[in-house]
DNA sequence: ATATTATATACCATATCGGGTATAATGTCA
DNA sequence: TGACATTATACCCGATATGGTATATAATAT
């Protein structure tokens, strides 16, 4: 799994949010949310940091290892 | 300018390549590399990770601030 | 200033993402 | 076990990113 379906999975299910909520407050697409927390590849950057920036993230560069 | 399109015009400049070469050799188009580096938002995840790899990067979630 | 190289912008074609919906699979709890 | 909620997978279709090419602009050097 990639570093940032991880991320929004875990970060969600912290704030008690379903996928469809997640949705609907992000305003995103279900099948979207999905797919990217399903470490779909080919995901829209923008969508991505739509997603993250619900918890006041973005997509920057980092280590594989994330170290 | 987004973190990813600095990071990878910065480190293709420190390798000595332009966008031509650096297209090239990460096997991307290199109307992709250019937008990337113009910072456009709407690129896919896959080619962004495939020229992040090529400094041995991947994106992953970070604060926006990048601290 | 001119020549050369690098980068930016525009057009067209094809591939594919994203939304919506439906269905299947998985998980959870009484 | 069954009932319910959540998540995963599959389909269609409209919108758009990508690649290729050509052209314009910018930067660098002589």
């Amino acid at each position: 799994m990639n570093p940032i379906a991880e991320f929004v999975k875990k970060r969600r299910k912290e704030a008690g949010l379903t996928q469809e909520e997640f949705a609907m407050r992000s305003g995103l697409g279900l099948r979207f949310v999905r797919d990217l927390e399903q470490g779909k590849e080919t995901v829209r950057m923008d969508k991505v940091n739509t997603a993250l920036e619900m918890f006041g993230a973005v997509a920057v560069p980092g280590r594989k290892d994330g170290r």
